[in-house]
DNA sequence: ACACTATTTAGGATTTTATACTATTTAGTA
DNA sequence: TACTAAATAGTATAAAATCCTAAATAGTGT
């Protein structure tokens, strides 16, 4: 995954302006934390992220590394694969159903979707590997949280 | 929820039944982990499961509980939302893909899907709540795994 | 009904993943 | 160059899940 000089300048200039505009500051330990993930396709966890980042700044805490990965993600500059603090929860309900996950509350709601149902089934043969299971997971403010929210930030929640 | 006394027979038969097919005990811990979790739509966590256990068999152990639930998993009588022993993964891939996860070595593989793209914007609209993001995840095993597996593994594999 | 034994469990220790705390350092600004 | 709020390093702590081992028990055969 060599990304050449010019794509690297796109990186930190992105990078650069996601930060001003939230008016944080653009340090070190930040450009290389996202120079790391970005130059791999790995989906690296934050172990690996943090040894590639010690390669060029032995000093840097694994806390850095943790909250400046958070932090690029909620500038959207990354996005996450699995869990952040978050708990496996149990479903014993039979029918085929998806879920709807609350980002505020952490609910997760069952929903029926015929539509979801059917591609499940047209994508099993192709692939990388032998699909066991297909689920699809939505996730963003359930009805219960968007009620009891400032209407500032429901504003704030609807364009993210 | 609440299921009726014969839905309870179904499900304890259901469970006798799939116990017996791998040579596994019935006991009293599995019976009411199982239950709790059957009757409920509220996708519990490990600890809330044990809370409901400990009100029938007070010295459970939360070890019994996670194994059951794992064991309950693998049988195919629940299943699981969200990490199990999984660490967050970081992605700045910034183009529109999907993930396939490997259940053998935890590998994440990017793949692109126009048909799973088209799909998240027709459901944003109705809903439980405001949705900020559709991931449809694939899990199976890939190919690297499959090749480096016996072949009655693979077979069983397939089955699941 | 009773005994046998491989399986399962209870309870506590341990590991793993991530966050909290705080004294020190630093980026942005003037 | 000096100022100051923001950020970091290093360490402690928390939370989720698993490991370990002696004791208990389900299923089996008599
Ligand atoms: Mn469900
Ligand atoms: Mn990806
Ligand atoms: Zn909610
Ligand atoms: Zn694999």
């Amino acid at each position: 995954m060599d990304t050449g000089y010019r794509e690297q300048i796109n990186q930190l200039d992105r990078l650069r302006k996601a930060l001003k505009s939230v008016g944080m500051k653009l340090t070190y330990q930040r450009m290389v934390v996202f120079e790391e993930v970005a130059k791999t396709n790995q989906h690296p966890d934050a172990e690996a992220v943090y040894e590639a980042v010690r390669r060029h700044i032995p000093s840097v805490s694994l806390d850095t590394v943790y909250r400046t990965l958070w932090l690029l993600r909620d500038l959207g500059l990354i996005r996450t694969l699995g869990p952040q603090r978050e708990k496996a929860r149990f479903d014993a309900n039979p029918h085929r159903h998806h879920h709807f996950v609350c980002n505020a509350c952490g609910t997760a709601f069952d929903f029926d979707s015929p539509q979801f149902d059917e591609l499940t089934v047209s994508y099993k043969l192709e692939l990388v590997g032998q699909v066991q299971t297909a689920h699809v997971e939505l996730r963003g403010i359930c009805r219960h949280c968007l009620e009891s929210m400032p209407l500032r930030q429901e504003k704030e929640a609807k364009e993210a």
